[in-house]
DNA sequence: AATTGGCGCAACCGCCACGTG
DNA sequence: CCACGTGGCGGTTGCGCCAAT
C-alpha cells in the first residue's frame, strides 16, 4: 500500500471523531478501507473500525461495570475463556476491548489469577499462537475460589462451547423455558443475582439445545 | 515539589475467516 | 479453484494519570 506511511496513529482527536462520526452517519458502518479516500482522514481503515465500535458508537456504555455485568464476565469467561467477542456480545453495551481490559486488570487481579506476560509466553514451551483458530481461546487464568461451582461446567475439549460460537439461531420459547429451568441453577450467581433477568435468555438462546440436555441432564 | 512506579485504557499488530470476482 | 480485499478477533503495547515516596 503506497499510503501506509501517510496513516496517522495514537490517540484520536476530537476533530477525527467528528470526521468518522459525519462517515457513519451519512454512509453507515462498514467499508472501512474507503473512508480515508472519501474524507482525507489520516487514519486506516481498521483505525477507523475500531474506533467506532469501541468508542463513538453510541451503543457502548461507559464507565464502571455493575457488579451484575463483573458477575456476568466472570462466568462466561469460565464457559468460553478468552473469547471476549463472545463474551461481549452477551453483555449489552461492552465491548471486546472493554471486557478484555476490564478482565486484565480488575477480574485478574480480583480472583487472583495470574496474568500471563508476554516474558511468560515467550519462556514457555508453548508457541503464544496456536495454528488452529479454534484453539485461540487460550485462557491464560487459572480458576479461582468465587468460581469454583462453574468448574463442573468448564470443559475445555467440551465441544458444547464451540457451538455457542454458532449461536445467532435463536431457539422458541419452550426451549429457552427449558433451558433457563434446567441451567439457571448451575449459573446462578454467587451473589444472589438473577441472570435471568440480564442477559441469561440471549445468553441461553445461543445453546444448540441437543447438547444443553446431554450436559445438563447427565450432570 | 519532584520523581517514580503502577495501573487503566485506548489503540495497534498480526493472524485468520469469509466473500467476491 | 485461486487470489485478493475486507472485516473480525485476541494479544500486546504504550501513553497518561495518579498515588506513593
Amino acid at each position: 500500500m503506497e499510503a501506509e506511511n501517510e496513516y496517522k496513529k495514537g490517540l484520536w482527536t476530537k476533530e477525527e471523531d467528528r470526521v468518522l462520526l459525519d462517515y457513519v452517519t451519512v454512509h453507515g458502518s462498514g467499508r472501512w478501507n474507503r473512508i480515508p479516500k472519501l474524507t482525507g482522514l489520516k487514519r486506516n481503515g481498521k483505525s477507523c473500525r475500531l474506533r467506532w465500535i469501541n468508542y463513538l458508537n453510541p451503543n457502548v456504555k461507559r464507565g464502571d461495570f455493575s457488579e451484575e455485568e463483573e458477575d456476568l464476565i466472570i462466568r462466561l469467561h469460565n464457559l468460553l475463556g478468552n473469547r471476549w467477542s463472545l463474551i461481549a456480545g452477551r453483555v449489552p453495551g461492552r465491548t471486546d476491548n472493554q471486557v478484555k481490559n476490564y478482565w486484565n486488570s480488575h477480574l485478574c487481579k480480583k480472583l487472583g489469577f495470574k496474568k500471563q506476560t508476554p516474558k511468560a509466553l515467550s519462556s514457555s514451551s508453548e508457541t503464544p499462537k496456536a495454528p488452529d483458530s479454534n484453539s485461540k481461546q487460550s485462557c491464560s487464568c487459572g480458576t479461582s475460589n468465587s468460581v469454583k461451582d462453574m468448574e463442573a461446567l468448564q470443559n475445555d475439549q467440551n465441544p458444547l462451547l464451540d457451538d455457542i460460537v454458532a449461536a445467532e439461531n435463536s431457539n422458541s420459547n419452550e426451549e429457552i423455558q427449558w433451558m433457563t429451568e434446567h441451567c439457571a441453577d448451575s449459573l446462578s450467581c454467587s451473589n444472589g443475582h438473577n441472570l435471568i433477568s440480564w442477559g441469561m435468555v440471549e445468553f441461553l438462546q445461543g445453546y444448540p439445545l441437543d447438547l444443553l440436555y446431554q450436559n445438563f441432564e447427565s450432570s
